[in-house]
DNA sequence: ACCTGAACACCGTTCAAGT
DNA sequence: ACCTGAACACCGTTCAAGT
């Protein structure tokens, strides 16, 4: 409310190669800040919202001036998913440690839940992109070292990955669509009440007795579940190879 | 490359109520014919391409008038995904009704993944949607039933059905990002060169050992693994629950 | 009731020209 | 080398006006 042309470039506190929005003429555009600043506006503003124009606003540049550092706007959102992916093998390392593998593999699951909802839309950025990234890899390394090395053949550990993957980006996917907010004035019906309407009208019984658990439930005990099934699956895959 | 003008309004020929896409004035628009010509057209190109404005083109209209039948393309994308599940309970219906509740389930989630790869970026679309058509809510009902009628609780079941889904979703959601045509003329390097180089030249000895098992490997194998997990895992629950 | 015409407020991306 | 200016070829969506 104060100074109305003060409440831009407000962001780069400490480092002295600011944008310097106004006066001081070129604006450099820094990869890594722009990243940053980027996943700031996602989480402000949503995946929908997040422009290539807002972004170089955001910067302090015009449009154009990004292409000289992301080739695509396809390549900004895969350094975007790489970097929501930072800390997050050696988060789960830790807190995984004291457990067997069956533990270190929920904790890697865990973490990389964690770090796709600790951003508005993680997930959906996630899931449109495919990074080569030391983050993105080393969570890989972790999660085939920790099978490896409680005695999994290459071709299960790598399928044991993928299982844990799918199910961790589809459930933080299915997580984050039903929390959004949606209608901000209270306008539309919202999804969960429609979708409850629908269950009760139609022929669906089971559903109908299972929906309060579903809808209602808290998801971190859904992930959970899943997870032990993942766990316990393989787990009695070990068991039939007599160990 | 004989007639150029006559290529277009050429795919209702069985219907009466064509486009008439010259000439005859009106063109009127039928929602469920839209929404077929919408799932050709993602076929043909890919969701990205999908647009209000192409997919009125082929039906002979002007997108304006697109908006008297869908609020919004994301209502069409939502009708889009609620036909792509068509037939998918019933069909795992007929395929599983010989085994067990395990064999039931692994047959829904089967046909349902069947289903999204039956299209162009078919996960993508499901994943961006939430119908509460009677396709989707069927399968729901069929996947809840199944456990139910196995003698799995309210909870259990409801947060199986999310498991089982979340999986297929991720699973099917990596399965078609993996097979993308990407560069048409093999310009870029494609996904799983960049992948296979990254893993080979960084830090992670456990990946490389398990790449070619991935990146190799056919995704059917791959989805058949992760599904026998979620269901070691719940009979694994009903061991524990003594039955 | 349903579609056309035309606009509004944007997009991602490219590229000559400046510095 | 890196950014600006300005354009190109589009978007989703709205709405008066026609029929």
């Amino acid at each position: 409310m104060s100074s109305p042309s003060s409440a831009e470039g407000s962001t780069s506190t400490a480092t002295g190669t600011a944008t310097s929005t106004a006066r001081g003429r070129p604006a450099r555009l820094e990869p890594s800040r722009t990243v940053e600043t980027a996943l700031r506006l996602l989480d402000e503003s949503g995946l929908d919202a997040l422009t290539m124009r807002r972004l170089a606003d955001a910067e302090g540049v015009r449009a154009g001036a990004l292409y000289r550092h992301f080739a695509t706007k396809q390549e900004l959102l895969t350094a975007m998913a790489e970097r929501m992916l930072a800390g997050v093998a050696a988060e789960a390392a830790a807190s995984g440690a004291a457990g067997d593998w069956g533990e270190r593999l929920a904790a890697l699951a865990r973490s990389m839940r964690t770090a796709l909802l600790a951003r508005r839309d993680g997930a959906r950025v996630y899931a449109g992109t495919h990074s080569t990234g030391p983050n993105t890899l080393g969570f890989s390394e972790a999660v085939t070292g920790v099978l490896r090395e409680a005695g999994f053949g290459d071709e299960d550990a790598a399928r044991a990955l993928m299982a844990v993957g799918a199910f961790t980006l589809g459930h933080t996917l299915e997580e984050q669509a039903a929390l959004q907010p949606e209608c901000a004035d209270g306008e539309t019906p919202a999804d969960p009440e429609r979708l409850r309407h629908a269950v009760a009208s139609g022929p669906y019984p089971h559903l109908a007795t299972g929906l309060p658990a579903l809808a209602g439930g808290d998801f971190t005990a859904h992930f959970e579940f899943g997870l032990r099934l993942l766990v316990e699956g393989l787990r009695s895959l070990e068991g039939n190879r007599g160990r």
